[in-house]
Formats: C-alpha cells, sequence, structure tokens
RNA sequence: GGUCCCAUCGUCUAGUGGCCUAGGACGCUGGCCUCUCACGCCGGAAACGAGGGUUCGAGUCCCUCUGGGACCA
C-alpha cells in the first residue's frame, strides 16, 4: 500500500524529474521481505499510476540486487575501505552495554580493524563467520541538503558500521548508495527520517570512487494530534482516498501542499501547473499535520474545473455502482446526463456526493427524510392538497423543459392559494427529491422530466394520505 | 541517554533586516445572492514559543532555554 506519506515524496520527486526534463526511476525498497508482498508491490504501483505520477525507468526491486550489493561489498573490502569483523554478537552486547553504563552513545570500537588482512582472510578461510564493516576515516561527513541547507555529523558519531551481514546479506546503507550508483541517480528526495543514514550513504558512495547525489530531506507528516500518521488517524493510504472518492489530481495538488508552496497565492493546481512551478529550494523543512478538511475543499476546486466529459467519466463508476443506473444507460442518455451533472456539480465535495444527490434522478424509489417531513410536510393534509394542485399545473404543460414556463406554472399555484413562492417549492421539493436541500427547483423538475416528477407527486401524494390516515386513527 | 532536524493564526503556508499596525488559503463566523442547500461575492475573529544579544531597526541574524520530532541505543 502506498501512504500518503509515501506518496507526497513521490509527488515531490515527480515533480522534480518533470520539471527539469529528468528521469523519474522508479526503485522499491523491499528489503523487509515479510511486509513486501507482490501484492503490496502491485498496490504501490497502481496508486502511483492512479496519481498520475508516471516513471521513466523501472520498477526495480532491492530485493533483486542482493548479489550487485555483495559484489560491493567485497571491492569497498579490496579497496582498504572496509574489513572483516570476527565479534560476536556476545562481545558487540557487551561493548554496548558499556557503552550504556558510561552514558556513552553506542558506537563501535573498532577492534577488528586492526586486524591483518592476512589474518583475517585466513579466519575467514576457515569458515569463522564474519561481517563486513565499512572503516569510517576520521573528520567530519557533511552535505547541502536541499532543504536543510547545510548538514553533517561527525564522523566519530557514527563509527565503523556492518554494510554486509555475516548471512552476506546487505545492509540497507549499501543497498541503497549502490543502487543510487548504479542506477545514476542525481537527486534523492526522502523523509527526514533517511537524515541519519545520509553521511553513511555518502561514505560509501566516495569509497567507491564517485560523488553522492543531492539530497532533499522532506520533513514527515502527522497527525491532527502530532503523532506519526498511524491507523488511528483514519485513511492513509492513496488507495483509500480513491476509494473516498477523491479525484487523483486533488490529492496531489494536496500532497504538493503540504510542505512546498509556489512562493504566490496560487493553491488550486493541476499536474501540469505543479510542475511548472515547482522547485526543491522552496520544500519547508517542518513537519505538517495531515488534515483532510483543505483536501477536501480542493476536490471541489478540482471538481469544478473538470471538462463535462471528465466529470461523467469520473461519476459513471459511482453511479452505476450504487446500481442508480447501467452504464448503457447512461451513454444513452448522455446529453441528458451530462446536464444533470451540470446542476449537481456545485453542490458536491467527493465523487459519492453525487450519488446521494443525484438518486431522485433515476426511476428508483427514494425515501422521505425525516428532517425534510418534518419541516414541510408537518400538515399532511394542507401538504397534500398543495400537491394536488401542483400535479394539476405540470400537467397541463406538454414538457418541463422550459423553466421560465414551469416557473410561471408553479407561481400561478402559489398566487390561487394566495401563499408564498417559497410555501409551494419545499413542500414540492420534498416530494421529488424526499430532502429539503436539491439544486433549484425548476433544475430539479427539468432533470427530471415530467413523467418521473408526476410520479414522484403520486408517490407523495399516498405517502400523505396513509400519513393522514394513521394520524386520523391515532386521534 | 547520544546525535540530528524543526518552531508564524486551530490547520496548510507567505515572509531570506525596514514594503509586516505579519499576507493568502482551509476551517469557524457575520452578511449578500436566493425557492432550500451549495457555488460565488463582501466582512470578522484568529499567529511570529520564552529570554537574552547583534543592529538605527528583527518574525527575519546569533546564543540560551522551552517545546515537538527523527534516528541510534
Amino acid at each position: 500500500m502506498l501512504h500518503v506519506g509515501g506518496a507526497r515524496t513521490a509527488v515531490f520527486n515527480w515533480l522534480l524529474a518533470r520539471k527539469h526534463g529528468g528521469v523519474f526511476v522508479l526503485r522499491i525498497e523491499d528489503t523487509d521481505r515479510e511486509r513486501s508482498t507482490d501484492a503490496a508491490r502491485d498496490a504501490i504501483l497502481n496508486s502511483l499510476t492512479w496519481l498520475g505520477l508516471d516513471w521513466d525507468e523501472g520498477p526495480f526491486y532491492q530485493s533483486e540486487r542482493v548479489q550487485r550489493h555483495a559484489e560491493a561489498a567485497l571491492e569497498l573490502l579490496e579497496g582498504g575501505h572496509a574489513y572483516r569483523c570476527f565479534c560476536t554478537a556476545g562481545e558487540l552486547a557487551a561493548e554496548r552495554a558499556a557503552a550504556q553504563a558510561a552514558r556513552r552513545s553506542y558506537v563501535y570500537s573498532g577492534r577488528c580493524r586492526a586486524l591483518p588482512p592476512e589474518t583475517a582472510a585466513a579466519r575467514a578461510a576457515a569458515g569463522e563467520p564474519f561481517t563486513i564493516r565499512f572503516k569510517v576515516p576520521p573528520g567530519r561527513t557533511e552535505w547541502d541538503d536541499a532543504v536543510h541547507g547545510r548538514t553533517g555529523f561527525d564522523n566519530e558519531q557514527i563509527g565503523d558500521f556492518i554494510v554486509l551481514r555475516s548471512d552476506g546479506g546487505p545492509i540497507y546503507n549499501l543497498a541503497a548508495a549502490v543502487d543510487d550508483l548504479d542506477m545514476g541517480i542525481t537527486h534523492v528526495i526522502r523523509g527526514d527520517d533517511h537524515i541519519s543514514n545520509t553521511p553513511r550513504q555518502i561514505l560509501i558512495y566516495r569509497a567507491l570512487g564517485a560523488e553522492p547525489p543531492r539530497f532533499a530531506h522532506v520533513p514527515l507528516l502527522f497527525g491532527p494530534d502530532k503523532q506519526k500518521l498511524s491507523k488511528r488517524h483514519g485513511a492513509q493510504s492513496v488507495e483509500e482516498f480513491r476509494e473516498m472518492g477523491y479525484l487523483p489530481q486533488a490529492l496531489v495538488n494536496f500532497l504538493a501542499l503540504l510542505g512546498w508552496s509556489p512562493g504566490d497565492d496560487r493553491e488550486v493546481m493541476n499536474l501540469r501547473e505543479l510542475v511548472e512551478a515547482f522547485s526543491l529550494e522552496r520544500i519547508t523543512g517542518k513537519s505538517a499535520i495531515f488534515e483532510t478538511a483543505k483536501l477536501e475543499w480542493l476536490n471541489g476546486q478540482h471538481l469544478a474545473r473538470l471538462s463535462p466529459a471528465e466529470l461523467a467519466l469520473a461519476v459513471t463508476p459511482w453511479i452505476v455502482g450504487a446500481g442508480l443506473a447501467g452504464e448503457a444507460e447512461l451513454a444513452e442518455r448522455e446529453a441528458w446526463f451530462r446536464e444533470l451533472l451540470e446542476v449537481l456539480r456545485p453542490r458536491a465535495r467527493l465523487l459519492p456526493d453525487f450519488v446521494t444527490l443525484g438518486r431522485p434522478y433515476f426511476r428508483i424509489p427514494i425515501e422521505y427524510r425525516d428532517d425534510a417531513v418534518a419541516r414541510f410536510w408537518s400538515d399532511p393534509v394542507a401538504a397534500r392538497g398543495l400537491l394536488g394542485d401542483l400535479r394539476e399545473a405540470l400537467a397541463s404543460l406538454p414538457d418541463l423543459d422550459d423553466k421560465a414556463a414551469v416557473e410561471a406554472r408553479v407561481r400561478e399555484v402559489a398566487g390561487a392559494r394566495n401563499v408564498d413562492f417559497s410555501t409551494v417549492v419545499h413542500p414540492l421539493r420534498v416530494a421529488l427529491t424526499g430532502m429539503r436541500v436539491s439544486p433549484g427547483i425548476f433544475d430539479v423538475l427539468r432533470a427530471m422530466g415530467k413523467d418521473l416528477a408526476l410520479s414522484r407527486i403520486d408517490d407523495a401524494i399516498a405517502f400523505l394520505e396513509r400519513r393522514s390516515a394513521a394520524r386520523a386513527g391515532a386521534t
């Protein structure tokens, strides 16, 4: 699964590559065999594709390159940048305990570093297990981080670290550096949590005779409680946002704005505009809280910017999925469907809103909501009478397409009954939609069509009659 | 515990020494539009963590503290 945090770093990487005509390389760092199932990898690929973040090379899987990583460790060994370490787990634990007792941070003592190479080779040949450790030189390792500026660590703080396990498996830092090198990576944008790995990777790069890439460490995302984003905070994967009915461009837009801004007041931007405005230097070093309120608003903004065709394409699966209509039916009534979408559009923020809002316009039963009934049909007898008049007025029209003509009729009904316009509109709205909110009533009538509208009024009248009968019986 | 990173409205952010009586957006809120809701438009409340410096002048530079976080243990 692709976490929103991971998606955000993907967005930054993609934006940078597209901005400068670079190559976006997709590499899956799946060294954690347990969690890296085929399904998990596919989910990541699918999410990236859905977001519109296409890659130029890959996907490469780190787990398939262990052979190469082991070779690099050997190269380090031969070049004198690494050595075999025969320390046992017990010895290492003792060192660690001593450091802890002295309230020092633990770094390997470098004991095996002093072993003459011939001795080490002989012991290895004799079958004694060993790890390969990087020989960290004295000094300090620094780099110009694109978001944090000059950043660095004292090398003695790092200590000779393992690059290859005794079972021949590579340590992450070795794998990452070697892969970056082999894949010609020039820019690495990743989470802040990798900062302390960076000096080790830089050291490996240099030992391998290469200059490290440019690093940009973006701060992590947190939940509203300022805790690391987790299940508790609700949706956290791209897939979940897709299922909730967010548009990919809205999610990308939102993610891009978390820790980056174009420098002016623009906020609603599509992929093209984001690429045009992007720059690594404008990423902030401050961690951001992932709150969805603004994302919802952004989704509405992107919904508003979709062409009619794009909107129909995005909404159709939801309408079909909810069983309001079949795909064939929507295709057949395309002009009508698009017109319906237009009146619903400003009222929708998420894709499923079209299902809720759009239900009354399809020939399926609707429910009358309690709040609507209580508010506008409180007197069932009066409401029934009004609806009877309205039915008659509407039935006299050839169709309900001419909003002005329909309005004139409805106003006549209000005039005849000597009541306000709104007094007739609200009960009518409940009859047609079951709800107390909807698009303008004449848009509703036009979108619904004469037949369905009259049948909805008939249903309402029947409902109201049952209601009055029940009420009479109760008294 | 060690090292490193961070610190402007509730949230996302603009701000790179004077343009800041701190700007925008979401959210909240008052109003307009109006057949309801939404959209849209107009208005409001709301922030530079604290203390020291440097400077004619600091949100902006330096130091300390405080707070948050990451990694390692």
